[in-house]
DNA sequence: TAGTGGTCTAGACCACTCA
DNA sequence: GAGTGGTCTAGACCACTAC
């Protein structure tokens, strides 16, 4: 807005302008309506682009700016509350988790990442079968997964019977079922999206993701391991031990 | 390193950069290590040092590096895993836990942020503790918490008793063991660190962080809510409902 | 084709750390 | 005081979207 000149205290540009940028989208604008572009802002408040920008990246990191190349700046809904853990220990796919199966293959032991191998304890020349699955929330992609079973955990596995990608993938997972789960035992951290995740994020490559890592634990051994990437823009990543959950904000 | 000519694929200049120095980090570097500065990169690999910048902000989002103004950029440590549950529900405060007390105050209810007077039910006029907290795990800040309790939850709380700023949040934490724990509910987001949390996690302002937002509940009320700031680039959230936690990498 | 955000440059100065 | 990363500028061009 206007000039401010209590510039006595050392507060860098971008951080101030983040915080009149935060109060006007509070105060002045609804949800799903375009800002002004980045040009037009950042002669407005006499910064060069770069730094207009600088705010405007830490404003779409916390949630609430949506930026879409060739469209335009948007203020974004609030975050959606998304569950990661269910009540009562389950498989993935077990009748009504929110997953849906994309594909499944099989692929070498060496190939799969070390933080996957290790606690499954496979190496090069073991097969493991890895099925993509994706998540769809309030019809907005919020996640892709990939989900790593060695073959030796699920030695009844019909290989030849399923024909489609997808029916390859439900086999994996209703062979999953007939194992007795212990536990399961989660991490959640920042990374960024690889560009095949940021393609089904509808990301662009190196966007923010919460990455959540599932071991999936029978009789003492890990069985199988998930790697889950989450929107992290667009997703509150929610853990309840109580069923009637979507409370919290909207 | 050489170059590459490959363009043909429009893939961004820091998107290619990060590739390269990522697999420099894995091969070339030991942990601790410090880089050469970013003029020097920039001019080794071609680029404006404010791309240059780009890849190295990456890699810093996703903890393989570290940089500290008027130090140098150096290559991280693998990720810490932080354990966030404890097996069995148990309030803040309770024997073992990893949190240290920092002070309390007692504020007005029109003054706790909306995301958690809402879930509390306390308007401007009531009373509301607010403790806060701090996490240091292998002699390094990596958390800090504020803990809000309604006067309401907690009414045989003395409050002149406590005379340090330490034994005032102790006494609240103590009352709290009096009551019945239900149940917790969290949430896990990501955020940027405020000023005042910067200041504690020895982080800039901005930083990436990720907040987990915790739900006390007794007998189907919320008595208690606790916000808690994680540094992104060094942690990894641990969800575990084993005891033997301390898997995973190191 | 016009307008948007995304990338990139080549500078400059500042705040901080440490010898 | 020398060297580091952090901030900022004023441009330019590119990739994408929508009309």
């Amino acid at each position: 807005m206007g000039t401010t000149q209590l510039d006595t205290v050392q507060e860098p540009k971008y951080w101030h302008l983040k915080t009149v940028l935060s109060d006007a989208l509070d105060s002045e604008f609804a949800v799903g309506e375009i800002l002004p572009n980045e040009r037009d802002l950042a002669a407005r408040f006499g910064v060069a682009r770069a730094t207009l920008r600088q705010a405007l990246e830490q404003l779409e990191l916390e949630g609430r700016l949506q930026r879409r190349r060739g469209v335009g700046t948007t203020v974004a809904p609030p975050r959606m509350g998304v569950p990661v853990d269910r009540s009562g220990h389950s498989w993935p796919g077990a009748p009504g988790d929110a997953w849906q199966p994309a594909d499944a293959a099989a692929v070498d032991g060496g190939s799969v990442p070390p933080a996957v191998a290790e606690p499954l304890g496979v190496d090069a020349g073991d097969t493991v079968h890895v099925v993509r699955r994706t998540r769809v929330d309030n019809g907005q992609p919020v996640a892709a997964e990939l989900l790593y079973v060695p073959a030796e955990s699920v030695p009844g596995l019909a290989t030849a019977a399923a024909t489609g990608p997808v029916a390859r993938a439900r086999a994996v997972l209703q062979e999953l079922q007939r194992l007795d789960l212990d536990g399961e035992e989660r991490a959640v951290e920042l990374g960024s999206a690889r560009a095949e995740d940021a393609k089904q994020l509808d990301r662009l490559p190196g966007a923010p993701v919460l990455v959540v890592t599932t071991r999936y634990v029978t009789g003492g051994r890990t069985t199988a391991v998930s790697v889950s990437t989450y929107r992290a823009d667009t997703c509150r990543l929610t853990f309840g031990d109580r069923d009637d959950v979507a409370v919290l904000t909207g």
